[in-house]
DNA sequence: GTGCCGCGGATTGTTGACAATCATACGAGC
DNA sequence: GCTCGTATGATTGTCAACAATCCGCGGCAC
């Protein structure tokens, strides 16, 4: 139902380093290599059944993106975020999604909320199923429509990266239960706000909404003045 | 006098895969490959001294970055960016440079204040010289120091790659002379908005910045909607 | 007992060569 | 004259092997 761009798509397909990187980030996302593991070259090459060559280009693109540190003649590992670093992610997707926004309202109002209506009409039958892997697929599905609506291309670059790196805080610090009748209520507003092009209300609403996910990854500490630099303390339990 | 972070850096220098990355977008940035071109792997491996595979990985970092375009068994390119790209550009770093401000202002002011008022003089120093070069590296340092001041890591990854796209529209699309002393005036004003705390101020005049710098680029053309997405037409002349 | 030195194992970084693929130019057929 | 099929050339994509580097452990001198 949401496929974006299958029309008559070039039949080259892509590189194989792009789909190498593909699936290794989805697998961090997914929480399958969790944060500071050191990926092997060789190990990873074997099982995906690539040689050495394509895998280091892939390995390469997450490291531009942030998800991989490399550290030289020692490894790849999987980069384990902070409670500084998940606030970092959130206030830049605040900057990104609100930018969006105001180009939407400066657009086609109508064409957005209709995205936005179908993403939300995922988020609730996921919430209805009970399924959190699939709500939160849809959640990240909402943002992604929603930058994907104002038609800026840069936009659309950095919100997908910065979503892949929720993913990894979400699964990195796997929250106890979403309060999924509070997340779709969120959402609504926010797609009421695009639908009626109050701008005020929309980023009022956007800005709740990511302080309110802060809260709800890191426990309510540090939420409010978002003091980026610090490492800060240990909310309630995270590895090393 | 502008270096950022040479403080007691790693003995272990970057890979090679990185300064060559390096190396290929400075002499995108500096014009020296126009858009279109076609970066041959042999012929820049060769002139580089170093072999394909690093080479390989520096270019799909960079490909990952935006600033090139890879077809498939056909070769890399210099993405040649349209006015819409240069729209596209300006309207992203704003919603960059925005957050960053936004994130000053609820920081340490002065500190700030201090970094932009060095680079104002950088840049006063190179307008008092005629040198244009010097005038565009100044004009890029302020704003790299202004979302660096931010203390956002995201924030500031997300604008270094935005500024070396402004610096590729401008290389492409040589404007005949930024008037000089209208630029140093609005970069004064930033930091004054900065230095005094006033956030509409700074907004408004960042936003103003921004349009009068597109503005700039294409000519008066499509400055005011920024509607993006569109093609649009020839300004005065830009090469095919 | 403590600190230093050297060695073994493993991993990454780099290289060169092989194979697949595509664009272009030329000639045959209609 | 135009179009289609084919040969050629160059370029990218991929692979396996070589070399450099670093961590951990055992032994030795002090």
């Amino acid at each position: 139902m949401g496929l974006d761009l299958h029309d008559l798509e070039p039949v080259s397909r892509r590189s194989t380093a792009a789909i190498v990187a593909d699936r290794i980030r989805q697998a961090i996302m997914r929480g399958t290599f969790p944060p500071g593991t050191q990926l092997g070259e060789v190990e990873l090459a074997g099982r995906l059944g690539v040689s050495r060559g394509p895998l280091r280009e892939a390995m390469q693109r997450l490291v531009a993106e942030g998800l991989l540190r490399s550290e030289r003649h020692r490894g790849l590992f999987v980069r384990d975020l902070d409670a500084a670093d998940v606030r970092d992610v959130y206030l830049a997707r605040t900057a990104v999604e609100r930018a969006a926004g105001m180009l939407i309202l400066d657009g086609d109002r109508s064409a957005a909320t209709e995205r936005l209506t179908a993403a939300l009409a995922a988020m609730e039958a996921a919430a209805a199923a009970g399924d959190a892997v699939a709500l939160a697929d849809a959640d990240h599905g909402f943002h992604a429509e929603l930058v994907a609506a104002a038609g800026s291309p840069r936009l659309r670059r950095m919100a997908d990266a910065l979503l892949v790196e929720t993913r990894m805080c979400l699964a990195a610090l796997q929250q106890t239960a979403p309060p999924a009748e509070e997340l779709l209520v969120e959402h609504r507003v926010l797609r009421d706000a695009v639908h009626d092009g109050d701008a005020d209300r929309l980023v009022a609403t956007l800005e709740a909404h990511m302080a309110d996910a802060v809260d709800r990854i890191l426990g309510p500490a540090g939420g409010g003045p978002a003091g980026a630099g610090l490492p800060l303390g240990p909310p309630p339990a995270v590895p090393a």
